[in-house]
DNA sequence: ACAAAATTGTTGCAAAAACAACAGAAAAAT
DNA sequence: ATTTTTCTGTTGTTTTTGCAACAATTTTGT
């Protein structure tokens, strides 16, 4: 029941003349939503990448989350107590679903089946980002850059084997573990010497 | 609707007859609940205080959450594929409401008051973890001890004013920030004798 | 009230990370 | 197809962090 629900399915559902529905595209590097102001927006990305990004005042770029086909994001979520400005900007094209939530339990006139389906699932769905941001919290404890990647690549091997693609370039991925992205570098070079993994660029292999 | 809600008052409600819900006490020091097999356990926090704790092989402590009354936690939100041993530890004596979660909407056979309410705000409580775990996020993304040091009395300010009391012990902040003891230290030191703050153990005032 | 244990602040030193600059490779744009 | 831009890996240098050890203070337990 948890983890075979499809978002998709769910969209499809929904009846498109819910009045509390939005689609939208987005090109890519176009900015999706900002976090700043209390518009109580929850989004739903329907297809395509973006992350939720920062920077900070050196210049340097965080992201947040990233965000993938079915990851749900949007105020709602977002403590605006913060002076931080958090963009959400697409990696490539998006269609993206706003939702403007104000309570779970009020659906639009209509009753339509989008409300239905989403007061059925939504605890699931959000259960399920709550477990993400737990493993990202988990990684991003960690102290040193070589325990980030060793902790992001054994996230990612559970998922895909020993080998596995990089959804992030070089740099990108020194941005999610928060890190510079030269001593990345330098570390997965010393990963590389040890023959603790192969890479080259997005492509690593465990060799462990 | 959303910030008003008092989970404590949702306990009362609920009849304590409710065959799926336990109500258990443990004192100082005692183990919770661990995060190693998947019971499906969800928890609310009556009263006391209680770290979600991790130790990494150098023995470093890890605070990943820090619970206080009406917090939520338990395995739901874990993604246990990870073979990171979560423990949730009780600072002082601890009251905790254990549920076994499987479907928001399967109820106890009597469909008692307490599973009302939960199906009716559970969207709500679930919310707000989500915006802590985001503001927990932004603070451990920062590079520097001094970013996170302050990024942490930012979030404190906006809810106590320029003076407060940490709700941490030094030793424990540093493991909630996830940095050495004795360079935070030094941290805090540097940013006493730039006049940007004054410290003494607990109590913290900011000077800008 | 006293002893034991834990916490705190401090410092020297070693290790790691950030910063900066550069050249070659790849990707994107025209 | 060619130019421009971005990405990547590398390395020297500086800054920050971690580690270890210690004394002083505070808290806890008996």
């Amino acid at each position: 029941m948890k983890n075979d629900f499809n978002v998709i399915e769910f969209i499809k559902e929904f009846s498109t003349n819910c009045s509390k529905v939005q689609i939208k595209n987005f090109e890519k590097g176009e900015t999706i939503t900002t976090f700043l102001v209390n518009r109580n927006q929850f989004c739903i990305l329907i297809s395509g990448t973006a992350d939720l990004v920062k920077y900070d005042y050196n210049g340097n770029k965080i992201i947040a989350e990233r965000f993938s086909e079915n990851s749900i994001f949007g105020e709602i979520f977002y403590n605006i107590n913060t002076n931080n400005e958090f963009i959400v900007e697409a990696k490539e094209k998006c269609k993206v679903l706003l939702y403007s939530y104000d309570d779970i339990n009020e659906k639009c006139k209509s009753n339509c089946k989008f409300h239905q389906t989403l007061v059925r699932y939504f605890p699931d769905i959000i259960i399920s980002k709550i477990t993400d941001l737990t493993s990202r919290i988990e990684l991003l404890s960690r102290r040193t850059t070589r325990d980030k990647l060793l902790g992001y690549f054994d996230l990612l091997s559970k998922q895909y084997g020993k080998s596995f693609t990089l959804p992030f370039s070089v740099t990108e991925l020194s941005n999610y573990l928060s890190v510079d992205r030269s001593s990345m570098s330098r570390e997965l070079a010393v990963l590389k010497s040890e023959k603790f993994i192969e890479q080259d660029r997005r492509k690593i292999k465990l060799l462990y």
